[in-house]
Parts: C-alpha cells; sequence; structure tokens
DNA sequence: AAGAAATACGATTAATTCGTCAGGTTTGCC
DNA sequence: GGCAAACCTGACGAATTAATCGTATTTCTT
C-alpha cells in the first residue's frame, strides 16, 4: 500500500533539547490521535500541539509512519510486559495465570480504548513496515513457554498453532468488545466469559491433545 | 471522525442503464480496493475502472463511503447468510453444526483475504454510520437461537455474554489468521483448533454454566 | 414525433496533505 | 569572544482528493 520507506528514526537526539523535542512529539501524537482520530492526524497539527516546527519533527521522524509506528511499538512492548509478568509467574497455576491475564489484558484494553481504536485505524500506514514483524516474535515467545509448561504433552506443531490462536483470540476479542464504551461490570463479565473459554481450551490441550 | 452525512443510496436507478451502472461501480469498486488497496480507492478510480463518469456514480452514491458501506454491507449479509444456514441445520449435533460453520467461516475468509482486509482499512470511513447496527444485530440473533438450543440451561444475561463472546472469536482469529496468506493444510489445521476451542467452551456452557 | 424525465458526462474548484530547504538560532568548547 | 556542530523554523511546492454543476444525450410517454 503506502511505501515502505522504513520507519526507524532519521537521526538520534544528541543534546537534552532534542530529546525532549521528542518526547513532546510523541506526547503530542498521542493527543492528537485521541481527539481528532486518525483521520484527522497530520505531521502539521502534531507539530502545532507539541509546540515546534514541522521541520523539527522531520528531523527525527523521517515520515508520518514513522510516529504512529513508534507508538505502536511501544502498545506493543508494554503487552509483552504484560504477558511476561503475568504467564512468568510459577506460583499460579496456570489456568489461574490465564484468568489473571485475561482480566488484565481487557482492562487496559477498554481504558484505552480510544488510541487504540485510531491506531488501528493508522494501521495500514505502518503495517508493511519490516520492523513489525519482530515485535510479534516476543510476546509468541512467551505464550509458547507458557504453553510448554502447562501443556507439556503437546507436539511443537500443535503447540505453535495453539498459541497463535490464544494470542489472536485474545487481541481479537478484546478489540472488538472495546469497540464500544464498557462498564467496569461489563468488563468484568466479559473478561471472565473470556478467561473461561481460554481455560476451557487449555484444559482440552492438556488432556486429551 | 469523518461526517456521516448517510450513506444510503442518493436516489433509485429506475431504467435499465442506470441498474447496469450501479452493478458496474460495486464491480469496479471491488477491483480497485483489491488491486489498489483502501488507500488508493477514489471516485474517479472506481469510475474510471467501471467506464463511467464521477458524475453518473455521485448521482447514485451520496459519497465514496456509500460505496464502500456498500459493499461491506453485501459481505455482512453474506456472512448471516453462511451462519444461518448452518447453525440451523438441526440434523446435526450442535457441536457438528459449530465446526461445519468455523471451517466454512475461516475458508471464505482466506479466500477474499485482500478484499476484506482493504475493507477493513477503509472501515473508519463507514464505521460510524447508523446503518451499520442493525447488520450486527440479525448474525447476534442467529447465535442467540443456536445457544438456545444447544446451551438451554443458560440464563438470557449469561447466553447474550457467550454469544457475543463467539462472534468476536469467530471474527478476530479470522481477519488475524487471514492477515497473511495461507495453504489449505493452515487453513484446515486453523479452523480444526478454533473449533476445539469454541466446542470446548460450548460443553463448559451446557454442562456446568 | 415532440416534450418531459431520466441519465450521462467531465472539466473544474476548493481544500488538504506531505515533506523540503534555505536560512536563522542555540549550545558546547577552546 | 569566536567557531562549528547541532538544532530549529515555517513558508512553500507538488500532489492528491471529494464532490459539483452546467450541458449533452438517451429513454419513455403520448
Amino acid at each position: 500500500m503506502p511505501r515502505n520507506p522504513g520507519v526507524s528514526s532519521r537521526k538520534a537526539p544528541k543534546q537534552a533539547r532534542s530529546n525532549a523535542l521528542v518526547a513532546a512529539v510523541l506526547d503530542a501524537a498521542i493527543q492528537v490521535l485521541e481527539a481528532e482520530g486518525a483521520h484527522r492526524f497530520t505531521t502539521a497539527r502534531v507539530a502545532e500541539r507539541a509546540g515546534v516546527s514541522v521541520g523539527s519533527l522531520y528531523q527525527y521522524f523521517p515520515n508520518k509512519a514513522a510516529i504512529l509506528f513508534r507508538l505502536q511499538s511501544d502498545e506493543w512492548r508494554r503487552t509483552s510486559a504484560l504477558l511476561r509478568d503475568i504467564l512468568e509467574d510459577r506460583a499460579a497455576a496456570p489456568s489461574a495465570r490465564l484468568r489473571t491475564l485475561v482480566h488484565a489484558f481487557i482492562r487496559s484494553e477498554c481504558e484505552e480504548a480510544a488510541i487504540r481504536i485510531a491506531l488501528g485505524d493508522a494501521a495500514p500506514l505502518y503495517r508493511d513496515a519490516p520492523e513489525a514483524r519482530e515485535a510479534h516474535a516476543e510476546s509468541a515467545q512467551i505464550v509458547q513457554a507458557f504453553l510448554r509448561e502447562s501443556a507439556p504433552r503437546l507436539g511443537d506443531g500443535q503447540r505453535l498453532l495453539a498459541g497463535d490462536l490464544m494470542k489472536a483470540t485474545l487481541s481479537g476479542a478484546g478489540s472488538s468488545f472495546s469497540a464500544v464504551p464498557r462498564t467496569p461490570g461489563e468488563i468484568n463479565a466479559y473478561a471472565d466469559a473470556l478467561a473461561d473459554m481460554l481455560c476451557a481450551y487449555l484444559d482440552h490441550l492438556a488432556g486429551g491433545g
């Protein structure tokens, strides 16, 4: 779709003010995205909100997509950390961890729904960037480790498949659910139902694999 | 986001040539979407590909979003029909129907992946149209009827929740899976895994509900 | 065949957008 | 102070786009 001109930093900031500028730009980007939507997200608006000039912005981001990619990238990193923190806690039973994860994930998905929706709308702009692939690999590995522990009798192929499916289910059900504003009660009930489903599947895998 | 100017037909075609024109436009729209992506989907390109002028196009569609909404609407109708055909066939056991549905759905999702991805990318343009709401209600009702039959002991609230969850899972897992090209073998394996998961959940609902 | 209604055309307008570049300003250092 | 590197600025060019409207053509009716 749009070109794929590399989405990494143009140059690294060296002085304090340029670091502050990059931070201000990213902050402003979130605000613009949240307040105006993906459709009105322009470098000019971001620069204005950040209190800098477009020229400065383009000194640290090669194009508009790079800003969006950076935001999405940070988001992915936070999600990976969440996965790791919860799924690697071997003090709790696997199904309990899974349930905790689902609740935490759905809650966070709903809290920042506006940003995530806007970022999703902008996905066509950065989706095909080569830098995007590795981001998913990390969370996939965490899920694999979890499955290796909680369904040890599963073959490698089956485990890869199951991991992909669980990841897709979590993120698909999450974004579908958070597309409309939700009350805390709804969030809890939905997360419980989703946890029921994933736990039932985990049992199925561990048992009759 | 973009205005919400109503997305219904501007006027109904009355003569044969105008009916043909509308059909040609819709056909061309699919081709443009598939060949160029949502990002390059313009009324001018659609009109050119259809062999008509922009002016004619705007006589039957009030704006660009209306064309996209129409395509998505047709897609939703086909999916509803699929749901109904498979889930209402009371000759087969519920879990068998569910498995059949998952296979059919995932296969169809992969067959027309390019269109669906492009249509999804364009979703911000028509998502907020009031006409969109009722489209989902129909498929929700079909799933509710299925659950009323296959998990009769479930309370109304639980059933609504479970139905939403199953719908979200199906479509979320489907679009996530079809985001990359797949071989028939992969499609089968994934559909089986997803069916396993949904069937395990259905058992859970019917049993310990 | 003639008038009315429906349909088709496409140049044009007004708006928006991305990203650049020539030149000014600040910082750090001797 | 004075110099160079880093940094900042914002007007501007080039491109794209959605949708209109005055005019021309076709079809229907009588």
